[in-house]
RNA sequence: CCAGGGGGCCGGGCAGCCGCGUGACCUAGUCGCGAGGAAAGUCCGGGCUCCACGAAACAAGGGUGGCGGGUAACGCCCGCCGUGGGUAACCACAGGGAAAGUGCCACAGAGAGCAUACCGCCGAUGGCCCGCAAGGGAUCAGGCAAGGGUGAAAGGGUGCGGUAAGAGCGCACCGGGGUUCUGGUAACAGCGCCCGCAUGGCAAACCCCACCCGGAGCAAGGCCGAAUAGGGGCGGCGCGCGAAAGCAGGGGUGUUUCUCCCCAGUCGCCCGGGUUGGCUGCUUGAGUCUUGAAGCAAUUCAAGACCUAGACGAAUGGCUGCCGCCGCGCGGCAGGUCGUGAAAGCGAUACCGCACGCGGGACAGAACCCGGCUUACAGGCCCCCUGGCACU
RNA sequence: GCUGCUGUAGCUCAGUGGUAGAGCGCACCCUUGGUAAGGGUGAGGCCGGGAGUUCAAUCCUCCCCAGCAGCA
């Protein structure tokens, strides 16, 4: 009785969440948008893809589908310059994600200066050329954390 | 025309394709709407919500500070007054109280707060010396605060009289204080009279006086709420160790003793709190526009019309065309002007028009909502006023 | 959304209404055969910016600009 009981309620929760991040796919077909800093986090340690305007991580997220994240610090300009490089950037990865972007993966750019004066055409060529490299798993040097290492190494 | 002062406004326009947020519906498709004057800084004031509280008063702490008005309220705005600046238009002002008290005023200087005498002036009066005397001389006592000098500031200023020299000592004008009257709601102003008038400055030093302020903030607050663990209540079954005698643990009680009662596990039902999350608050409001009325104005009243962003890792983006603005280039074109020439023409052109090419287009992004203040801002438009020059 | 703190020499910090200092660092000199240590001398500041109060502001008041921190 008990194992009945349990596979019931198994499906229950999937079924609810399931409803619970319906309206994340309905607002692009098959993107959703990382939300949890924890996540952003995590790509840290993916694959890193350095290009003059922005930087490109990707990283598997067990099944959860094509999902994109922008981060624009502070340092790059006022709340006017970095909302519209976000703009600029989510325009990119609608484009690009639905063909070129890497299936259950997670996508993060990372906006650099001088992104926002860069050519909208050129951004396009390099976010393409940087999601071929991922997609055969190469990517620039990875960052090393920023922990105070031994004197002596 | 030149120079200046004040106020108000705009902050690119139209269109196409691909997209985004939101609302509506005959809901797999179309239509409507979609950032600002500062959305900013968070410097003030409110609405709204919760918490606290018997109304309130007092204390503490903080704020405001000429008078009158406006307002939901304000530290905001309007009008007026005073002081200072400017030829003027106009501008600036935390603009109550310094004989309620405490404190500070460095350096310099003789003296800096019931002040002082360094240089200096006088030496009329008393004394001294010379002289018969008239008188003269030096400066002891003493008098003075005009001049020099110090300072941010030296106890009203200028002039005349006066005097030994001086001094509000006296007078005139200016300044100051008090007061009657007049005008004004008032701040205050004016005229007259009186007082020769020692009694700084700092309260954005403590302070005194008058007035104002309970605290927190939409991540406020409200509703819903899966699984797991845990809490409370009720009911059923059961009761630690030991073979037994017997021996314990916790609670009901602050302590000691005795007695009595309850509890441990499990099942069922119910209740409350609540994490990730969802919904709400969330945009109809001290609203916007037009017209009329009251008022010098801020503003208020009346009538009519209108609905104008609601996101939440956070919606306005990408591409393009035409028009408009500014700057630069090119005498390329037309005109004007200048030079040359008999002319045609040729060359030059500060400035104006046209065409072409290139470049530029600020400050800045709603996050519960309003009223202000402050700060940032390419370029442009309009109105009023002042002074000067020229002309009629 | 709300709140607090800091800005002074190249660096770390004092300071108070009246000409701005300390330590380290820098330059030169002394000492030593030479170096370190030690001693001496010196340079280097529009006290984050702008207004105001005051005779006088790094200090008091207001407004900006940076940077840092905290609460929910």
């Amino acid at each position: 009785m008990s194992e009945d009981f349990a596979l019931a309620e198994a499906s229950a929760e999937n079924k609810d969440s399931k409803a619970r991040f319906a309206y994340l796919a309905s607002m692009h077909p098959s993107l959703s948008v990382i939300r949890k800093r924890s996540d952003f986090l995590a790509a840290n340690r993916g694959v890193r893809n350095a290009k003059p305007g922005f930087v490109l991580l990707t990283r598997p997220n067990e099944g959860k589908g094509k999902r994109y994240g922008i981060t624009v610090t502070k340092k790059i300009g006022n709340a006017v310059v970095r909302n519209r490089m976000k703009r600029r950037f989510r325009e990119l990865l609608w484009a690009a994600l639905p063909e070129a972007g890497l299936p259950d993966h997670d996508h993060i750019l990372i906006g650099r200066e001088g992104g926002v004066e860069r050519d909208f055409a050129a951004l396009s060529e390099e976010l393409d050329a940087a999601l071929a490299r991922a997609a055969t798993g190469e990517g620039d040097r990875a960052r090393r954390p920023r922990h105070k290492r031994s004197r002596r190494a």
